[in-house]
DNA sequence: CGCCTATTTGACGCAAGTCAAGGGAGGTGG
DNA sequence: CCACCTCCCTTGACTTGCGTCAAATAGGCG
């Protein structure tokens, strides 16, 4: 995640210098489709993707979502054959970095190469405590944990605050992150405005209590793996 | 997963090479607790392993099963602080490998650190077809697949047939990977059992239509991103 | 202004959870 | 070798969180 930000100047511009091809997708767009075997990956650098698989009943689940500064789809690096899609769920626009490319980089740069591992892994951390969400919390839980977690990536990658933010999920894509109804969904967040965790009208979120929505969403940041730098970076930018 | 096995004799060997503690632990006893900052990883050498994490509540998710060959916590290499807790599913064995000399193994054998990135990366995958499973899936579905993967993985790992295995999970256990009381799925077997899905007798698992039941669970293999070889191994095995 | 998509509300049904109480199979020790 | 103990599994009765169907309302945006 945003992985860039734990590098020296000089590996940065190696990355910068990369070939790629930038690209734009509309709201809903895949930008790669389960099945693919694709030959590049890619950076967000405007917009947030997500990443969905579907069952064979045709039911949706998001499994992750990616903001700017995000690569959703390195492990195309070592895995052929894309198991999910991964599509704009706003207005996206990306750079595309031909494999071959990445992989000479990393061979120059080990750190960049390590650092790009360690972008994977905390994909898979946050997958997990996706799971345990899933898996085990009543969805108001669940929906109050999704937001937290929304509020702190969207914050690292310098878009809102803790305490005003931008949710880019409609009600229907909030239950296909967290096993959910949209209808559900819809009166959950109710209840969250009636307790006063929230306001939230239309995409504008405000969070009058950030230490309430992290305790009603049973949210502990650790999962999330953040460096010392975004660690500070969280807490020097909250008011 | 069983990344080995897809390097070449010398870099095998040299992993085998690198300075390692052998130790036993018994069925439910913990090997990584969550919150642990571990200076090496280990390697299952007999027996299961489960990775855990437990809400504010208390409720357990099982989130991903190692078996023999697995490397379940190789991403302390980069993750310092445990996320979950990784605990013996039954008696098992396994060798602790310190972080520093695996470090010092990938730097000169660069295509053991492309496995083992890799066999993250499957891992990855793995929960993201568990979310899949966990949101989208119905109690049955659920079950049925889960017994497919395991089966598929048990079996990889020179461990039971496809058409004969063992659950090396009690009904509770189940439950916990896929977010269900063990009541419901006692009931859902005994379900699965009078569709002649599967025979069932304690541990042992017997198959009678191995493809029936892919088809009752959803289960599409792809998401394990076997390699050639391993994709051979299960065909060339299969009665 | 009017269409389209997202949110809201209501009524009803069901899959899965919970509580409580047997039953069986293995293991252990006397 | 039997008796007991401890996990698991099984069964029954009841509850509930969440899903589903259907229809009304409200914002954006061309």
């Amino acid at each position: 995640m945003q992985f860039v930000f734990s590098l020296e100047k000089d590996e940065r511009d190696a990355i910068c210098r990369l070939p790629h091809k930038i690209r734009s997708f509309r709201k809903g767009q895949a930008i790669v489709s389960e099945g693919d075997r694709t030959t590049s990956s890619f950076v967000v650098l405007d917009g947030v993707t997500s990443m969905v698989k579907v069952s064979g009943a045709g039911d949706r689940q998001i499994v992750i979502f990616h903001v700017v500064g995000d690569t959703p789809d390195l492990h195309s690096l070592y895995l052929q054959k894309a198991d999910s899609t991964v599509s704009a769920l706003k207005h996206c626009t990306v750079a595309f970095m031909p494999h071959k490319a990445i992989l000479a980089l990393c061979d120059n740069f080990p750190r960049i190469k390590d650092a790009m591992w360690r972008s994977t892994l905390v994909d898979g951390a946050i997958l997990r405590e996706w799971l345990l969400n899933v898996g085990q919390r009543p969805a108001l839980k669940r929906i109050a944990h999704l937001l937290c977690e929304m509020v702190v990536r969207m914050k690292l990658a310098g878009l809102g605050t803790t305490s005003a933010s931008v949710v880019p999920l409609t009600q229907e894509e909030i239950g296909d992150c967290l096993g959910l109804g949209s209808i559900h969904v819809n009166r959950s967040l109710q209840k969250l405005r009636r307790d006063g965790l929230i306001r939230l009208r239309r995409t504008a979120l405000e969070i009058p209590d950030w230490r309430a929505l992290q305790e009603a969403g049973d949210f502990d940041i650790a999962y999330l793996h953040l460096t010392e730098r975004q660690r500070h970076y969280l807490e020097d930018s909250d008011n």
